[in-house]
Order: C-alpha cells, then structure tokens, then sequence
DNA sequence: ACCTGAACACCGTTCAAGT
DNA sequence: ACCTGAACACCGTTCAAGT
C-alpha cells in the first residue's frame, strides 16, 4: 500500500510521483467514477489547480496512474516454455489488476500504455514468437491473450464487489430466484455452481488452460 | 437506428421505452462518460426533472439502456452440436456489442444484466450442460466465455475508435515508432503484425477457436 | 400521475495573478 | 517554476410546487 499521502504537503515537496501514487490510491478506494481531481487535491493539502502544474488535465493524471498502476506487472522475467512463461505474465497482469481495481475501469477506457505494458507485450510476442507463431498468429494470440486476462478479470472483480455490498448480493439473489424456472431451466438449476464458481485462482486457471490448450493444437495445426 | 427522438415529445407522450431508446442513442454518440442526464433531457425537449417520474436515477436509467441493448442479442435460438451453439451465441453478443459501443462501459461496470442476458446464460449454459460439462466446469466454462467475449470486444472497440481519431492515432504510432528496439526488439519487429490484426471478424474467430478447441480437450479429459 | 423551476453541493477547466 | 482564488459552464439530485 505504500504512503499515503493523505495530509498536507510542505511546500516545494509536491511531485509528479507524489500526485500519481495518492491518485491510484484515492481511485482504488472510491473508483474511477466518482474520482475527481478536487477530492484528490484535498487529500494532498493542495488547491485544484495546482494539480495542473504538473499534467495537462485529468486524462493525461490518469494514463500516468494507469501506467505506474502497470508498471509493476512487469518487473521479473518470465522463464520456461512458452506456455509456462505466458502463464506468468498473465498472472502477474491478473493480480496487479487485483491488487488495484481501478485498473479495470482504466485499462477499458484506455487499453494502450505507455513503456509500463510495452514490457508485457514484448514478453508476451516473445514467448509466442519463440514458441513457433509465426507474425500474423503470434499478434492475433497477444491480442487474444490480453482481451481475455482483462475481460476475465474484470468480471471477477465486478462479481466480487456484487458479492461484497450486501444489497447488491439480495438484488442479484432476488434476481436469480425470481428467474422462471420453465423458461431458464438450465439456469436456475445451476445458479448455486455459478455463484460457487465467482473469483478465486481456480477459476482464472480453468480459462486459462483453455487458450493455452487451444494455442498448443493452433501451433501443431499451422504455425 | 430507429426512432431517434431528438426532437420535443407532445405532452403525455413520454415513457420509460422512449427515454431508454433515446438515452442508448446518446451513449452510443458520446459515450457512457459524457453522457449526462441534463442532454438527455434537452433532447427529449423536456426538464432534467422530468426523467425521475420514470427511473429512480441516473444507475436505474443506465442498467435499463444495457438491458434493452442486450435485448436483441437474446432473439433468434442456436442450433447444431455445442460447439457451433456457443460460436452463434458468442457471435451474437460481441455483434451487439459492436452496434452499441456504449455496451463496453455498461457491461464493464454492471456485468449482471436482468431478463434479457438471462437468456443468453440459459443458451450458454444449456448447449455446455448438453455437450457433457458437468455442473461445475459449465460454470466455469460459460463465466470464461462470457469474459473473453465481453474483454475482447472492448478492446477491439477502443482499438478501432483509436484508429479512427487521427490525433489519437498519431499518438499511438509516435508511441510505437518511439520504441528502442534494443530492448523491446520483439514488440518493434510486430509492430505491423499488430496494428494489422486489429479489429474484424478474422480476429474473433481466431480467439474463439482457441476457447472452444481448449474446451473439446477439456471436455475428452476430464468432462 | 406527470411535469416543472429553483436550489444545493458538486465537477473540470480557463484566466489572471501571486511567489 | 510553482501555486492560488475567482469564475464559468457544467453535473446529479432534493425539494416544494404546479397540473
């Protein structure tokens, strides 16, 4: 969790960092909706306006979070195969979204990056590469891979929030059971495996075998 | 496109049904960020106040747009082996997706939908159910697919509107261009390959096959 | 019931100004 | 350069009121 940053400043002390880690901070807490640069200035003992000393406006703040929040995906190397090492790298994107929720919202409004994911990507094209794609399939299983950890991620923290706020939970319990049962049979009978089966590594590994499973026969296939 | 319903409404004539339709063509205009409730109003020629008689607020309005968004995604009934079932039903939703590109940002923040995207989870779940998943690994299996369809149409949205904005485009190739090749040699090398597989059908398929072949493999396996 | 205007507490950002 | 207050054009929503 690192500083907080959350009482006042002493002059000349303010930096670009500084503003970056209070914002990722204050964006986890409340989400990026209802963050605003007038909360964050608050927080940081700071009139509004001198928040634009340092970035050019809001959307430029946010790609700089959105990029440190990255950063740290990136740092050890993978090793191995291919499968192995593309395993890594995207559990390592899995759980720094974890570790920082408003990545989701984030990385959807705003999937490219700056050098932070360009580490991904080189580790990810490379593993793919080495492993025998060829260029058009190795780009196409990057693509793939990264739509799918995002996408998969982001359900799973959306479904543990709904989980978490206990009149979200009764909504969506009062949903379910309200659901006809001659209509979605299937549904309803598996309603209880589908709300077991919300988050957890065990489900994030079952997807990921399955793209895993599907490249190995893609690459025996055609390269 | 249907009704636009940019002009006033004659008195008596407003409904839930009109203001969801309007405020879905708005969010596709502008986007679920821009969108407020103040232009919605404007539109239909009425007070901002006026909207309250038919939604408990801006959230209740939202989730009522991306119900009757995923609406027709829900229409026709799939057929064949579960292979092919899953293929139109996933192809269905990333279609209605690409229609309503405001779906990205509602999905991303309410996932669970009422009625209308319970009939894509009965389809979905039933044609797995039917193809020899037990209870737990359909779950596992529908959640997974739901994920990639919803993650990967998003970022195929946002890369599309990336490569529409020339200013944004412009950037993006600064970015990559910008690049030291001596340490992302691979990502430098796949540029092209990259931006060429961006978006399409081909693009889709490429990644579904790899879900759905993993599944088959899952399926000999373990059922 | 359906619809409204005024008001409240916000928001991002421009501008002119201070050190 | 770093930081500020006042102001502008917004926003969602509450409230009291009209038909």
């Amino acid at each position: 969790m690192e500083t907080t940053a959350r009482t006042r400043v002493p002059r000349n002390t303010l930096s670009a960092e500084l503003i970056v880690a209070s914002a990722l901070n204050l964006l986890d807490q409340v989400g990026v909706e209802a963050f605003s640069l007038r909360a964050l200035a608050k927080n940081l003992g700071v009139a509004p306006m001198t928040l634009y000393t340092y970035f050019r406006g809001k959307d430029e703040l946010l790609d700089a979070v959105r990029d440190h929040a990255l950063g740290a995906a990136a740092l050890t190397t993978a090793y191995g195969g291919w499968q192995h090492q593309i395993r890594t790298i995207c559990r390592r994107l899995r759980g720094q979204i974890l570790e920082h929720p408003c990545l989701t919202g984030l990385l959807q409004q705003r999937p490219l990056a700056g050098h932070e994911s360009a580490e991904s990507a080189e580790s990810l094209l490379k593993a793919l590469v080495e492993g025998g794609f060829n260029a058009e399939n190795a780009a196409r299983a990057y693509t793939t891979l990264l739509g799918f950890v995002v996408g998969v991620t982001t359900l799973e923290v959306r479904l543990l929030e709904e989980n978490r706020d206990p009149e979200r939970r009764e909504k969506v319990r009062q949903i379910m059971t309200g659901l006809p049962p001659e209509r979605y049979p299937t549904l309803v009978e598996h309603a209880g495996a589908l709300r077991q089966t919300v988050g957890g590594d065990t489900q994030f590994e079952f997807g990921l075998d399955l793209v895993i499973a599907g490249m190995e026969q893609r690459l025996i296939l055609a390269g």
